[in-house]
DNA sequence: GAATATATGGAGTCATGACTTCGGATGTCA
DNA sequence: TGACATCCGAAGTCATGACTCCATATATTC
């Protein structure tokens, strides 16, 4: 990823290029979603189009790009709050922090939404990491006594990305936020 | 809606006409969300593309005709559900059935989520119809002492929103959605 | 600091999809 | 059944946004 095709590492502004582009595009598409234009990452960027373009061979490939990222950035969240002593605390601060984050991020959301069940390329690769290691600390917390045990993970991941999404409307704010999750952390608690 | 602009009536052709399009549109929409395209639309109602634009002047008019329907119909549903014996068995139901409507319907889902806060536009007046209607099945279930008293309408409606589009993901099917409900619903249980 | 491969940006091209125009068809009413 | 307003579909126009070309500029190497 740091050097050429051709073998010859790559120049310092074009790495420096590369890394503005991902970080604005994070930013565009967090903001606007998928359906925020090219355009406008360059412009924000203050490069050329063409600069996008060279980086990143498609549009589709600066979204993946972006959102393997931030996946790969909450996969390593959540696997590092697999060592916590408190297992139903990791689990239920991980899912807090994964709709607060998202509420930023609709695109992240989107992806969440249409990636899952997928298979084919790298963000949903990543997505299924994530996945992974959510469904670890799912695990652990039940261990632990502090989630039911029938819940499995296809409807508690369902259930992360449906409240995910839902934080991103404009008018639910924190509160309305934390009292969402706090109906559905009772739900989850053990019977 | 019956009657042109100039008194005289509709010919029969047309008000025929604009029943299919807003028939096929529902369905169309459904199925890929708003972005599918007003030529498909117009394909599968069998009629040609400026019988659609003389019928709904924008393909915006077109969506919210198509949602001010089926809102309105999910508000007479609720309304029909106010007069029945089991206060909280009426809002369950209600919630369920709308997660299984929303499951196939995607611009709905879509729209439940950008709409809900605006103000403007009959398709935001209809959804703020439905939302009034969901918070008396609400006051109503609470009443009755089925679900739990400090739950306000802002958070269970956000619920409502999630669960409704997180039923049209690809991979959650009929049983992993009910699994979830049934988390959501104990969530919503009294304390 | 000169040579050269690499990177850049702005002006294109091209496809898509919303919307319009207009000659012809059809329902309606006397 | 004839006159006519209304309605229709096919072939447009136009704006948007993804993506490319090429002359210029800059980092890197010796």
């Amino acid at each position: 990823m740091s050097t050429s095709a051709s073998g010859r590492p790559q120049r310092v502004d074009a790495r420096h290029n590369r890394g503005r582009i991902l970080d604005v595009a994070e930013e565009v598409f967090g903001k606007g979603g998928r359906s925020a234009s090219t355009e406008e990452v360059a412009r924000l960027a203050e490069v050329g189009i063409a600069t996008v373009f060279r980086h990143f061979p498609t549009k589709a490939a600066l979204v993946e790009a972006v959102l393997v990222r931030r996946f790969d950035r909450l996969r390593e969240h959540a696997e590092g709050l697999l060592g916590s002593a408190d297992a139903g605390a990791a689990f239920f601060d991980f899912f807090s922090h994964l709709v607060a984050d998202a509420a930023t991020k609709i695109a992240i959301g989107e992806a969440l939404h249409d990636l899952t069940g997928d298979t084919d390329g790298d963000a949903a690769t990543a997505s299924l990491g994530l996945r992974r290691a959510f469904g670890a600390l799912l695990r652990r917390a039940q261990e632990a006594g502090a989630v039911r045990d029938d819940a499995e993970l296809p409807e508690v991941y369902a259930l992360l990305v449906a409240t995910s999404r839902a934080a991103s409307q404009p008018h639910v704010d924190a509160e309305v936020r934390a009292r969402m999750l706090a109906i559905v952390f009772d739900g989850l608690a053990p019977r």
